[in-house]
DNA sequence: AGCACA
């Protein structure tokens, strides 16, 4: 008999099916995009988007099963190919005979997010992803030992841009590692998705070294995951007093050394910043300015790391540092997202500085003339006097939106960020709603964060001064 | 360019 050898890869003609494998699909091609693909043929019951390693392909599923061989007829003979967006896309039968696990309705926003964290070296993300959550102890953390663990944090700091994260759950599957990520609402995980799926967790998130990790992102059907432990795996961080450290991962292991205990990050007189989405230029001046508002700023060292402004800013002392980092902590230098400040602390404790110049400064030597002694926008006034810095940043430097009262929201972040903003910059200083033109202080870069008093920083009279060691929780 | 949520 000569009977088909029927080696499955090698198979020209797969067993019809109603459900028919697209791939090579673009990564912005919705349902609609493939339900209009299909409907020449006949009514698309089911899809499923966002399939496999490269979540560049999809199943749709036809009501009857000619039309599914009607559209793999068609194009098997046409000259056109099928195309979404103009990309080729390349159809067959699956091997399946029906959409399984469809979302109760289809690929619908909910409040839970599908997150697959793609990259080789996505396992070597540093525990310092995590210092964005101040209140948040992760110590135990730190006793961790796996991968999972570390993309799992690092999906937290990066969510927790759009929003609170109530919960994440991770999980290795053959895709690839894998978080859902619940927000308390469909839009907030929304705009997280439409700012993340597609991107790379930014470097300056990761240390050095490491490759690009990817997030792909869908909405899962879950609208509650249920956490039942904290572990390296899952987190509820709605409720601090979960337990910790489950049965599930033989926890034993792990000193579970207060959950509202020690920080794990040696504390440092000398910050280490990055700045993100950073569309408008960050001068030395500029980094003075705004971390001179806690207190006296010893030295700044600038460089470039991983394609990205990073800054040493060094403290006379940890306290001041720290009250630095809390407060200046995921804010952005200009409003509208822009050059958003991370910082850590770094293991430096004096920096020598050998030149001053502009990526570099040592102000307790010389040009102490323009050193402003006094340390603070933060401390009292709400005018800021801080120094006059050297080479007066001209209108043009930056990108002024409005001064607004109220820290930039967190929430643009590196997100929308991209491909928004860049051209009208020195426009807007003219346009500003508020002032004349020409009222801007000179001293302020305009749009640039006021430090005193609002939002998240602790504003004039509620705080205490910056030298005070004491406990901001 | 080759088949999917623990």
């Amino acid at each position: 008999m000569a009977s088909v050898s029927s080696q499955p890869q090698f198979r020209l003609t797969q067993p019809p099916s109603k459900v028919l494998h697209l791939r090579n699909l673009p990564w912005e091609c919705t349902e609609e995009e493939l339900i209009e693909l299909g409907k020449p043929f006949g009514k698309v019951v089911n899809t499923k988007c966002n399939v496999g390693a490269n979540r560049n392909q999809a199943f749709i599923e036809f009501a009857d099963l000619n039309q599914a061989i009607a559209m793999i007829s068609y194009y098997a003979s046409s000259s056109e190919p099928a195309q979404v967006r103009g990309k080729t896309v390349y159809l067959q039968y699956s091997n399946r005979q029906e959409i399984v696990n469809n979302k109760t309705t289809a690929d619908v926003a909910g409040n839970v997010l599908l997150v697959t964290i793609e990259g080789a070296d996505a396992r070597l993300v540093s525990i310092d992803v995590l210092h964005l959550e101040p209140h948040q102890d992760i110590s135990w953390l730190l006793q961790g030992q796996e991968k999972t663990q570390q993309r799992h944090d690092a999906a937290k700091v990066v969510f927790s841009a759009f929003g609170f994260v109530h919960k994440i759950t991770t999980f290795e599957k053959t895709a690839g590692f894998q978080a859902l990520v619940q927000f308390s609402d469909a839009e907030t995980a929304s705009s997280a998705k439409n700012a993340l799926d597609g991107r790379n967790i930014p470097s300056y998130l990761l240390p050095e070294h490491i490759g690009p990790c990817t997030l792909r992102i869908t909405y899962s059907a879950h609208t509650d995951l249920s956490v039942k432990f904290q572990s390296h795996r899952s987190r509820d961080y709605t409720n601090p007093n979960l337990p910790v450290a489950p049965s599930a991962i033989d926890g034993g292991g792990l000193f579970s050394v207060g959950l509202d205990g020690k920080k794990l990050e040696p504390e440092s007189n000398v910050l280490l910043a990055s700045i993100e989405n950073m569309q408008y230029a960050v001068t030395l001046d500029v980094l003075h300015m705004v971390f001179s508002a806690f207190g006296a700023v010893q030295k700044i060292a600038m460089f470039d790391k991983n394609g990205g402004l990073q800054a040493l800013v060094q403290y006379p002392d940890v306290q001041t540092a720290v009250m630095a980092k809390e407060a200046l902590e995921g804010h952005c230098i200009y409003d509208g997202g822009f050059c958003k400040l991370h910082i850590s602390y770094s293991r430096h404790n004096d920096l020598s500085i050998k030149v001053n110049n502009d990526r570099s400064r040592d102000y307790t030597i010389h040009s102490t003339a323009m050193l402003n002694p006094q340390p603070s926008l933060l401390g009292q006034q709400p005018v800021p006097t801080v120094g006059q810095p050297a080479h007066p940043y001209s209108g043009t430097q930056f990108a002024p939106p409005p001064e607004h009262p109220g820290m930039p929201q967190p929430s643009a972040g590196w997100a929308a960020g991209a491909p928004a903003a860049p051209h009208s910059m020195p426009a807007q200083m003219s346009n500003h709603p508020y002032l004349p033109p020409g009222a801007m202080p000179p001293q302020m870069g305009p749009g640039m964060m006021h430090m005193a008093g609002h939002s998240g920083l602790p504003q004039g009279s509620a705080m205490p001064p910056p030298y005070r060691p004491g406990q901001m929780q």
